[in-house]
RNA sequence: GCGCCCAUCGUCUAUCGGUCAGGACAUUAGGUUUUCAUCCUAGUAAGCCGGGUUCGACUCCCGGUGGGCGCGCCA
């Protein structure tokens, strides 16, 4: 039998990292198997589901390339079936009506369990039981008329023809009146697999006051998507040898649910931002520049940057940029005059022969050939003039033109700012901030 | 409280009875470079505890401890 899984997230709010992580899997899952993968809204809470989060759970799974097979379900749509087995348990016995009173709600259906001990094999975690004693009759009918998650959400797997449920470690509990509601129903048990959840540094569920938790806010920090796709696969699932860095055909074809730990794993953002860093490394220039730009679009002078520029830099700035956000430390290459960091003032300019240092280097450089081998062949004459050693007045020469003691080679820096304005700077620099 | 699950460097992980317990991130020290970053080299760093089983346990079993999840007319 063909494999068919599914994503059912609710839609009443962001979307959950550990969430679109359950996506992926699931994803991997179907893709591995030559299977499908399809995507169901429960949107049944209708309090609390919006057409925004619909739209972000689409947007997210968009982003990150998990496409899904078949047309959406939307849960809401489906409340006939779900009353349609709700009546049929009813008949056979395996429900019944009744008033749990306290609030004066009325009659809502219970599900009978079936009274006998349960188990069930977990693909992941194995065999699974539990004693007829610790499981309690529950609610499948609201005394409003509307179906609870459990009945929802197994008929509509039913209905899906879903063959294998791959979802998170909190449902574990839950499976065990899962699994007696499809015998209850006459359906074919699908097979089961709990994913580890995602915990923070101290064990708990990974949540927002973590840091980054939903999938738009890793997009917002510069994240890539897959670079965030191939390290959430690291999360509780490694190819059994030491790849990390790998396609997504590698993964597919390494995927298997028999790798998954089942021990919860920890995020680690400084990792994340590592491997991103590598994607960002090799992403063909354009790409790696509309990206920047995204990210920059969002600052006051971001925008409408001249496009020659812009491009020299993102090809100057792209092998030493971990994450796209960090874009906003370029200003000083699109604003005249940079802004100046005091502490690099102080350092390199206001000290004993800064001045002369760059009036040396003023005087070597020449305008009209101002490419970086021959600014360097220039500051290389200055230093010679000067008797001091190789790369010495480097720093100086940086903070004058650029105003900040971090960035990459001064003197590509220089050439892709051009002689006009790295020369008024350093004249600025010159006679405004050496002592 | 009851039930279920989990446990290897700080973190993510490899190991499916015999390994100097490997890799990656982080970290430390060097090197390259012009600062930062990249890159290269090297280093520090782990089997929760106690019993068994076995010629031999990180690995299998039991107990303990710790942690997580569940116990809704939420999903």
């Amino acid at each position: 039998m063909s494999v068919r899984v599914r994503f059912a997230p609710s839609p009443t709010g962001h979307v959950h990292i550990g969430n679109i992580r359950a996506a992926i899997f699931n994803w991997l899952f179907a893709r591995h198997h030559a299977g499908r993968f399809l995507l169901r809204i429960e949107d049944t809470d209708r309090e609390r589901s919006t057409p925004e989060a619909v739209q972000a759970i689409l947007d997210a799974m968009a982003w990150l390339g998990i496409q899904y097979d078949e047309t959406p379900l939307y849960q809401s749509t489906q409340h006939p079936r779900h009353m349609e087995a709700a009546e049929s348990l009813l008949r056979n016995g395996h429900a019944y009506k009744e008033d749990k009173g306290g609030t004066g709600q009325g009659e809502c259906i219970l599900f009978r369990m079936p009274g006998t001990d349960m188990a069930f094999h977990d693909e992941i975690k194995g065999d699974l039981s539990k004693k007829a004693a610790d499981m309690k009759d529950f609610v499948i009918v609201r005394s409003d008329g509307s179906p609870v998650f459990h009945l929802a959400n197994v008929v509509d797997d039913i209905t899906q023809g879903i063959t294998h449920i791959i979802r998170g470690d909190d449902h574990v509990e839950n499976t065990f009146r899962h699994v007696a509601l499809y015998q209850a129903l006459g359906a074919p048990v699908p097979r089961y697999a709990h994913l580890p959840m995602i915990v923070n540094a101290q064990g708990k569920p990974y949540s927002k006051r973590d840091g980054a938790a939903y999938v738009g806010q890793f997009r917002e920090m510069g994240y890539s998507a897959e670079a965030l796709f191939n390290y959430l696969t690291l999360l509780g699932w490694s190819p059994g040898d030491d790849r990390e860095k790998m396609t997504r055909e590698e993964i597919i074809s390494a995927f298997t649910l028999d790798r998954v730990k089942s021990a919860p794993a920890q995020m680690d953002l400084r990792k994340l931002t590592h491997m991103n860093g590598l994607y960002l490394a090799e992403l063909p220039l354009s790409e790696f520049a509309s990206g920047v730009r995204r990210s920059l679009s969002r600052l006051d002078w971001g925008q409408n940057l001249d496009e020659a520029l812009f491009l020299n830099v993102c090809r100057l700035m792209q092998s030493r940029t971990p994450l796209f956000s960090q874009s906003e430390t370029w200003k000083y290459f699109f604003i005249d005059p940079p802004e100046y960091d005091e502490k690099a003032v102080q350092k390199n300019l206001k000290k004993e022969g800064a001045r002369t240092a760059l009036e040396t280097i003023q005087r070597h450089l020449s305008p009209s050939d101002f490419s970086d081998s021959s600014i360097h062949a220039a500051i290389r004459k200055a230093e010679a003039e000067m008797g001091v050693g190789e790369g010495k007045l480097n720093q100086a020469l940086r903070v004058a033109v650029t105003g900040s003691s971090i960035g990459a080679g001064i003197y590509e820096t220089m050439a892709v700012l051009g002689a006009p304005r790295s020369l008024t700077r350093l004249k600025y620099a010159i006679e405004q901030l050496t002592s």
